[in-house]
DNA sequence: AATATGCCCAACCGCGATTCC
DNA sequence: TGGAATCGCGGTTGGGCATAT
C-alpha cells in the first residue's frame, strides 16, 4: 500500500501542540530558518516529524498570519474564486493574504458551504440546488471528487437564474492590461447570460473580482448588488427559494 | 445540573509531484 | 535514469467547546 506515516517511524509525539513545543519551533525557525523540514524536529530539540512541524508553522506559527474571524469582503472571495477554482485551497489562500488554506478549508467546509445551501444554490457545483437535485446531485466531498469542481473544466456549468455576476467596466482598464478576453460571468444565465469561460487568464481575471457584484432582475429593472449582499437576501428568502427567486418573486 | 448532540478547527493521513542523489 | 526522500495538497478525523434537551 501506500508509504507509511512518519508518525510510525519512532516515539514521536503526536495530538495538540504545547506552548513549548511552539516557543521551540518559533525560536528555531526565527534563528535558522526551516531549511529542511525533516531535520527541524532534530534540531529544534522536538519529539515530532517535520512534516508535523511544517505544518505547525504554515498553519498557526507563522508571524503573517491573521488569524480572527473572516470579513465580509474575505467571504465573498472565497465564494467567488471556489466557484473559479473548485476545492483548490491552496490557490484559494494564495489570494488572502494572511490565510491558510486549512483555515479557509474549514471556514468553507464548517461555514460557507452551509451559508451557500441556505440560499438554494449548491456549494459544490454554485448551482441552484433544484438544478442539481434533479440531476440526482447530492451533497458531500465525495461529489467533489468526480470532477464536479466549477472552474475545473466542467462546460455544463451553469449559473442561477436572473443573477449575473459581472465585472465593473472600469476594472478593465489601466492597471490591467492585456487582458484580452471579455467580461467574466461565473453566473451567466438569465437573458442569454454567459457560459462559464475562462482562459489561462484565470488568476489575472481573479483580481478583477474585488469590486464585482451580483445583478438580480426585480420586476424588469437589474439591480447591482455586492455578492455579500445577494447572499444575505438569499438566506432570508430561503423558505420559498425553489418556488421563489431571493427576493419572494415568484419564478417562471 | 447532567447528559446528549452538534459544531468548529487543529492536526493527521495518504498520495501525487517534485527534488535530490 | 531511476529510486528514495521530501514537499505540498486536499480530505478526513477527533477533541473540546457550545448549545439543546
Amino acid at each position: 500500500m501506500g508509504k507509511h506515516s512518519c508518525y510510525h517511524k519512532q516515539k514521536l509525539r503526536k495530538g495538540l501542540w504545547s506552548p513549548e513545543e511552539d516557543e521551540k519551533l518559533v525560536k528555531h525557525i526565527s534563528q535558522h530558518g526551516h531549511g529542511c523540514w525533516s531535520s527541524v524536529p532534530k534540531l529544534a530539540g522536538l519529539q515530532r516529524c517535520g512534516k508535523s512541524c511544517r505544518l505547525r508553522w504554515i498553519n498557526y506559527l507563522r508571524p503573517d498570519l491573521k488569524r480572527g474571524t473572516f470579513s465580509q469582503q474575505e467571504e465573498d472571495l472565497i465564494i467567488e474564486l471556489h466557484a473559479a477554482l473548485g476545492n483548490r485551497w491552496s490557490q484559494i489562500a494564495a489570494r488572502l493574504p494572511g490565510r491558510t488554506d486549512n483555515e479557509i478549508k474549514n471556514y468553507w467546509n464548517s461555514c460557507l458551504k452551509k451559508k451557500l445551501k441556505q440560499s438554494g444554490i449548491d456549494p459544490n457545483t454554485h448551482k441552484p440546488l433544484c438544478e442539481t437535485a434533479s440531476r440526482g446531485g447530492g451533497d458531500g466531498v465525495k461529489e467533489a471528487k468526480n470532477n464536479d469542481n466549477p472552474g475545473s473544466g466542467n462546460p455544463d456549468f451553469l449559473a442561477p437564474n436572473a443573477v449575473n455576476m459581472y465585472a465593473e467596466e472600469t476594472l478593465l482598464q489601466p492597471q490591467n492590461p492585456g487582458l484580452g478576453f471579455g467580461l467574466p460571468s461565473i453566473y451567466g444565465g438569465g437573458n442569454g447570460g454567459g457560459e462559464f469561460e475562462f482562459d489561462s487568464g484565470i488568476l489575472q481575471w481573479l483580481e478583477l473580482m474585488p469590486n464585482k457584484g451580483v445583478q438580480v432582475h426585480l420586476d424588469g429593472e437589474p439591480e447591482d448588488l455586492k455578492w455579500s449582499e445577494y447572499l444575505n437576501g438569499a438566506i432570508a428568502a430561503n423558505e420559498s427559494f425553489q418556488e421563489r427567486d431571493i427576493y419572494g418573486k415568484e419564478l417562471h
